[in-house]
DNA sequence: ATAGATGCAAACTCTTTGCAGGTCG
DNA sequence: CGACCTGCAAAGAGTTTGCATCTAT
């Protein structure tokens, strides 16, 4: 059981802190922009969390949401990361890996697999410090294969070829 | 031993065989963006390689380079990889993985290590195909680790903001 | 009060496309 | 000759920035 919360912590009193810590604000922008990302596990684009955003808070600026997302993947707050088709963000912060189906663009979190020290290996051979990586599986997904699609439609999808989100 | 070539095998004869099949055509500006993507180990950009093809072929235009770096990709002469910085190119075909340096911002080529049949795990949970995948590593090379630079520069590149190549 | 955020619009970079003409086979 | 390619210029998409204004703290 999680300690029962105080009737409306409208603020989250963690990532306020987080926040200001560094000298930063929790706007009412920024909340939303926040919390947008992490309410969705799409792995969304600037884009869809600008349209998401809106539907809170209209007058919300295109600009106000690229800076944010941004600030935010800067304070580990949300993730962010480049694919083909442009940048991506992901609420979920902890070590996962990906899975992206070639046929419905659709990308999908794979709990991070046993990988026999992959890391500890490239370090040691190379001689280079590994502070990261990061695993990306491409296929077809379970639904797509149901529907018995013979040929993964996209090979790596182009750059400006529309798929949202 | 390699079976010695005959003198001047000027025109790669597999790799003019491999477009001619689906009717391509092995031009010049094709076979020197080819040759130029061939050529380096720097994972280069569509911009560099068009630098570098107008050293040989001063009236070549930016978009046959596109052009060109496309349709030679799809007809798996040379690979297309996207990373926070935009598109890159690959000359190396076979499976291999990168390591990306946060520091100076070079990508290495690191052989794929034994990872102990992730793919096959991740079909297995997750009931998807898993037709390929790809691992990147980021940290800092071994010339920024002797610079002795102690903090990785860029967390992840942002995607407009120069670094060649 | 004041550093930090925002909105707007313009600027920028990278990538793709339409088209008239050139080239390979 | 016909299909494929090319260069040029212009269009498109995604992302960043300058600036005056506003707002959390």
């Amino acid at each position: 059981m999680i300690p029962k919360k105080t009737p409306g912590p409208r603020r989250s009193a963690a990532t306020e802190q987080a926040l200001r810590v560094r000298g930063l604000r929790l706007t009412r922008p920024r909340r939303i922009i926040l919390d947008v990302v992490r309410s969705t596990d799409v792995h969304p684009s600037a884009s869809f969390v600008y349209r998401r955003v809106r539907r809170r808070l209209p007058s919300v600026s295109l600009a106000t949401v690229y800076r944010n997302l941004r600030t935010l993947a800067a304070e580990g707050l949300l993730m962010e990361r480049a694919d083909a088709s442009g940048l991506r963000f992901d609420g979920k912060t902890d070590p996962h890996d990906h899975f992206t189906c070639l046929r419905c663009g659709r990308i999908y979190d794979v709990p991070v697999s046993p990988n026999g020290g992959v890391r500890t290996r490239v370090a040691a051979t190379t001689g280079f410090e590994v502070l990261n990586h990061r695993i990306e599986f491409y296929g077809r997904c379970g639904a797509c294969r149901r529907r018995c699609g013979r040929t993964p439609t996209a090979g790596q999808r182009r750059r400006y070829g529309r798929q949202e989100p």
